[in-house]
DNA sequence: AAAAGTCCTGCGGGATACCGCAGGAGGTAT
DNA sequence: ATACCTCCTGCGGTATCCCGCAGGACTTTT
């Protein structure tokens, strides 16, 4: 039952019970050889589960109840990095995309798939993922970079770091306590991701007056772009708050 | 067949497949009589079919291709005020609700449900939405509410007019001329929605400096309590291009 | 070695955000 | 009638955003 199986155990967290018993089924009739599939349907017992049964691969939901598939993910390579993970989500937005890559160790194995995936794509991705070692990132993913023109995919991660922190409202001289550099530095980078997000020029008003102000405009076409939303703002959030030492006066 | 029935046509717009098939089965195994059931599993095939079958009752998935629940609904309010419509959606936003409410007609029969909703539960609200004529919203929607203590709560629609606008990157010159009011009106206004959102008092750097701007803060706070997302901004953003004569020059 | 590229940073200056103060207009309550 | 409330708006002043200019430090390329 268990030396000719390719996965012993498998482990999927998923709240709704519908796509649980899909994903379950699928897993049957595709023809990997898995031991055990374990199942969880919260972030609390899956993390539990996880802990306790030491999966051999897992299957996350991105949101579910009580903890994040990307905190379970966490726990999981925080054992054994080298675990293959299939996250499957409601949301294409790049601001998840990057939530996972930046807690994924080198070399994770995992793959990112949108609830939409015909169930025979969806299929092979599981088999490109658990047995190939391949890292699949759903195309819809990929269609929303080029639509933007790769305006927003060539943001690195310290011009997507600043954009983060004006969007939780720092200021230059927060921003410039927070990264160590000065105010002036904050700017020109502050600059570059204009330029990168193509906000430089602002439409100007009858009476001369701006349209826009940078700093909220760019964190609007984050969001539109879906390159920013409000829980990659809360994780943003909690981070701040270990950095910076503010006078506690909120 | 038809002249028993409670609702002669009901409309289903549901692009996930299994969701779609639980909802015609959840419907068939209610006490509601229903004469035929339509569904379709995007925007535009939702609207062709409301147009052309005219249904008595709608249930809409918010997030669908090709166009949202809401212009769906609109488009069956436009012609029948009195149709009921029940939404359901993975989004528990506050932001979406609003979105509704803004193109509701006065004494509009509709519901806002989650999909994560228990199926006995799911059955009892359409029986209230579309036999009782009730209109139920979500406990976790309000849920959200309370938990943000009552201060999100509170935000009137030009309270959220304006954020919206700040939101979007708007200058206060750009949203006088957008009101058609003064500039020291528009920060009047912010004043408002600032101390409504509790950031009028920032915290100090150790140098004096203030850790944030308040409207970017603002807009953090709104994001993270979920009153606005980047969907809601792609709406208000082609609107603002029917009401700003902007000096084409991005 | 010199040249080029990248990032940091101080300086100065204009544009915009923010806000107290004060007065006015319109509506409601006594 | 007066008093109160809400919202609007001009004025003046401070804080912060934004950016050109210029020089320096460090790395990479020729």
């Amino acid at each position: 039952m268990s030396t000719h199986c390719e996965i012993e155990t498998l482990l999927i967290v998923e709240d709704d019970a519908l796509h649980r018993e899909f994903l379950r089924k699928t897993l049957q009739e595709s023809d990997l050889q898995i031991g055990q599939i374990l199942e969880a349907s919260d972030g609390e017992q899956g993390t539990r589960l996880s802990q306790d049964y030491r999966p051999d691969a897992a299957i996350l939901d991105l949101q579910v109840p009580k903890k994040t598939g990307v905190d379970i993910a966490k726990t999981i390579w925080n054992r054994r990095a080298h675990t293959p993970i299939m996250f499957w989500s409601n949301y294409s937005d790049e601001a998840y995309v990057r939530g996972i890559t930046r807690v994924a160790p080198p070399k994770a194995n995992y793959g990112y798939l949108l609830k939409t995936t015909a169930k025979d794509r969806l299929e092979r991705a599981i088999i490109g993922i658990f047995r190939d070692g391949q890292n699949i990132i759903d195309r819809e993913i990929s269609g929303i970079k080029q639509r933007s023109e790769n305006k927003f995919s060539a943001l690195s991660d310290k011009e997507y770091e600043i954009l983060v922190d004006i969007a939780l409202g720092l200021t230059d001289g927060g921003i410039a306590a927070r990264r160590g550099i000065s105010v002036r530095s904050v700017q020109a980078r502050l600059q570059n991701l204009y330029a990168k997000l193509g906000i430089c020029e602002v439409p100007k008003l009858k009476d001369g007056v701006g349209a826009y102000n940078r700093r909220n405009r760019a964190v609007a076409v984050a969001l539109m772009s879906r390159q920013l939303n409000g829980k990659t703002l809360e994780m943003a959030e909690k981070e701040l708050h270990h950095h910076l030492n503010l006078e506690d006066d909120t």
